[in-house]
DNA sequence: CAATATAGCACCGATTCAGTGCTATATGCC
DNA sequence: GGCATATAGCACTGAATCGGTGCTATATTG
């Protein structure tokens, strides 16, 4: 199923939401206050997250998560690859990372050449697609819009 | 998981064959003499395949199956689309099509706007890649290549 | 020491998927 | 007509994956 996992999504609401917080830590108590997540899976993910260096983690009271890199140069393929493993839409690519793998049509498969190049394509889309450019507008610099759209009401002569 | 099914594997490994036999009907008995797939499961296939217009079907002796459309206007969308359903990123919209469709996290959800976006892209990648792109050169036009071969060997002073 | 919060590991129930069984129907050939 | 071939339709089983949770250990703050 062509398909993203629960546990991707969850990802990127959680890196979603550390960009607003950027600069700060997140726990994941926070996270799931404010969006109706299953704790224990939230804190799997972050954990996941962390282990692929997306993230950095402090432990004990206090503690959380932020993110380990700019906002602009986390891509989605980093996230997605982080949870779900190496990408693949073949069966056999993602076999042969994990399994002894061996698709009985592989020797004379038709589609596995002209397929990979799709899944070329589909990587590099993941891979232009910056954690920043996931951020929806209305949440993308909230604060700075704000403060932008304040100003510009207090110079304008109505209102 | 982002990654094919073996039904669409099966069903581009069929539609891919048939491009080489264009004009000729295939039966499931041929496509499984050629390559070691489960006969069952590819007669399977074929007839969602055939429930999408993708493919005429023809019934009894010497029957099989032929494209319904030039391999140039068969797209991996169709195709896709065909066997898996609707395609889906986020798991709201696969559901929402298919279930009641209610993830808690909805109404408040950061991310679906933006992968839904992504989920263009995809797309309109998927739709793109005709069936024709996706034969190997080796295939495409064989018997034309080798005949171009041979003119051009016949038209040459050596070997 | 107590409270908070991540680290690690293993487990269960549900969903999806690969593959198969069985029967009906349509076509070609003798 | 009778038989072989081949698709149509439907339902089922076993396996793999995924969503979600339990439990314990460790680190940090105060
Ligand atoms: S070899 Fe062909 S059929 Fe087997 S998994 Fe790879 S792409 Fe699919
Ligand atoms: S609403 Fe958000 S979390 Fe729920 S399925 Fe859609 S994208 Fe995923």
């Amino acid at each position: 199923m062509l398909q993203l996992t629960k546990r991707s999504e969850y990802a990127l609401i959680a890196l979603v939401h550390m960009v607003d917080r950027e600069g700060e830590v997140t726990s994941v108590r926070e996270l799931c206050e404010r969006y109706p997540l299953p704790k224990r899976l939230v804190a799997e993910v972050l954990k996941d997250l962390s282990h692929a260096g997306l993230v950095i983690s402090q432990r004990g009271a206090q503690g959380g998560y932020s993110l380990a890199q700019a906002a602009e140069s986390i891509t989605l393929g980093q996230i997605v690859g982080a949870i779900e493993g190496a990408p693949a839409l073949t069966n056999c690519d993602s076999i042969a990372s994990t399994r002894d793998g061996g698709c009985e049509v592989h020797p004379v498969c038709p589609i596995r050449s002209p397929v990979e190049r799709v899944r070329e394509h589909l990587w590099r889309l993941f891979e232009a697609t910056t954690l920043r450019s996931l951020v929806p507008a209305p949440h993308a610099n909230r604060e700075a819009v704000i403060q932008r759209l304040r100003e510009s009401l207090a110079g304008s002569p109505s209102a």
